[in-house]
DNA sequence: AGGCTAGTGACAGTCGCTGACAATTGACAA
DNA sequence: TTGTCAATTGTCAGCGACTGTCACTAGCCT
């Protein structure tokens, strides 16, 4: 395994620079406010090229959130089998949030990607995006789990039950999280671990009588 | 309360050609294998005037689901007090596909408009349409449940929680329907009922040990 | 050193979508 | 009925995302 050559680097390079300029660009003027011939321009290469490292000018503003899920997906396959599923993912989640920092400076600051994230929620061609990838996301969790508790996912719907349910949760974590105040890893960890505490008394057959919060003697 | 005048009821069917027109060449041929232009063509009117009914060409893809969304919605509203959260957005969901079938003859047939379901699903770019399209659908839910149960959607997570829940499930029985065999209103009818009977087994601390199935012994 | 090929740029063209303005047609009052 | 007004539509020009093609440049390998 020897290191990669000159053509690789540059390769590497040019990519870094393109998600860079763009997320940079997308978050200063808005996604729609930001052409691609901006961004190819600033990073000196053509449109085309631009094309042959993303698909689409959608997919580069997903490019460090794509590496995030990939941290998520290994961390879950790590998790002890005495876990149960919802246990599993919940862990699983907050593992690698801990962990999340150093992997994404690498390619940009941590303030840019979390800038980025509110964007993508506040950005209706960004947030369908965001949302089919996570559905395949959530296929791709559904069959770890599956595997981790020894049932078959075809024949067995609880997995995909679960993870569509957990998934849900963790959406509407990230959107509470883009409208308040504390924009910070902290503030998003706190509220993932809020919020899955609430799952199981929400669906409890009625709230009216107690506040069955989770926390509420 | 007069009838509408001509201009009106030529609107209205010049509405409801793109829509069926639309329809059917996206099932024929696919989404991306159809032009707008083809489309507009095929009614005889200018492009522009298919951007005037429909901001995007996706747009017209989700006009039939429109409805059945309105339906949803009202079919909510007058589910009684008594049932919780969850039984009222199930039982609302299983009352409006009973009637669901009339309104929608009256602009598509039914067949069109489930191969046009089936399709969404099966398109990415239509898929993430749709996806967001849910949770603003998801967000008007929640206020819905909130009023309901008496408290304030702001400060309580639980309606959000609990509709993001249900909406996964929902989605996850949409999927399956597409890919299974049978492809009638019945069925989707009997997935909605075992998916949503699944959901709270499914969160339940384990699953190893016993198959906790609702219609296991 | 020199051939090979992965990667790039330049160019032309398609398609979705928008603004501006002119032409048409239903609505409604004189 | 007819003339005026306002709503609807068509035409045209143009932008931006994206793709196929082909020539060319630059790292790679013998």
């Amino acid at each position: 395994m020897t290191l990669p050559g000159l053509r690789e680097r540059k390769k590497q390079r040019t990519r870094n620079a393109l998600i860079r300029v763009a997320l940079e660009l997308f978050t200063a003027r808005g996604y729609e406010g930001t052409t691609v011939d901006e961004i190819v321009e600033a990073v000196e290469v053509s449109q085309r090229t631009f094309f042959r490292y993303f698909s689409s000018k959608e997919e580069v503003a997903f490019a460090v959130q794509q590496m995030v899920e990939e941290r998520f997906v290994r961390s879950l396959g790590q998790r002890p089998p005495a876990e149960g599923p919802l246990d599993a993912m919940r862990n699983a989640v907050l593992s690698s949030w801990d962990t999340i920092g150093e992997a994404i400076t690498a390619v940009v600051p941590v303030g840019l990607y979390l800038r980025t994230f509110q964007l993508i929620e506040s950005t209706p061609a960004l947030l369908a995006v965001h949302l089919r990838r996570s559905t395949e996301m959530e296929e791709t969790i559904a069959r770890i789990i599956a595997e981790r508790e020894g049932v078959d996912v075809d024949a067995d719907p609880r997995p995909r039950i679960a993870v569509a349910a957990f998934s849900g949760v963790m959406r509407v974590t990230g959107q509470m999280w883009g409208r308040g105040e504390d924009q910070s890893l902290e503030a998003i960890r706190a509220l993932t671990e809020e919020y899955l505490d609430h799952l199981a008394p929400a669906l409890a057959p009625h709230w009216r009588d107690r506040r069955a919060l989770p926390d509420a003697p």
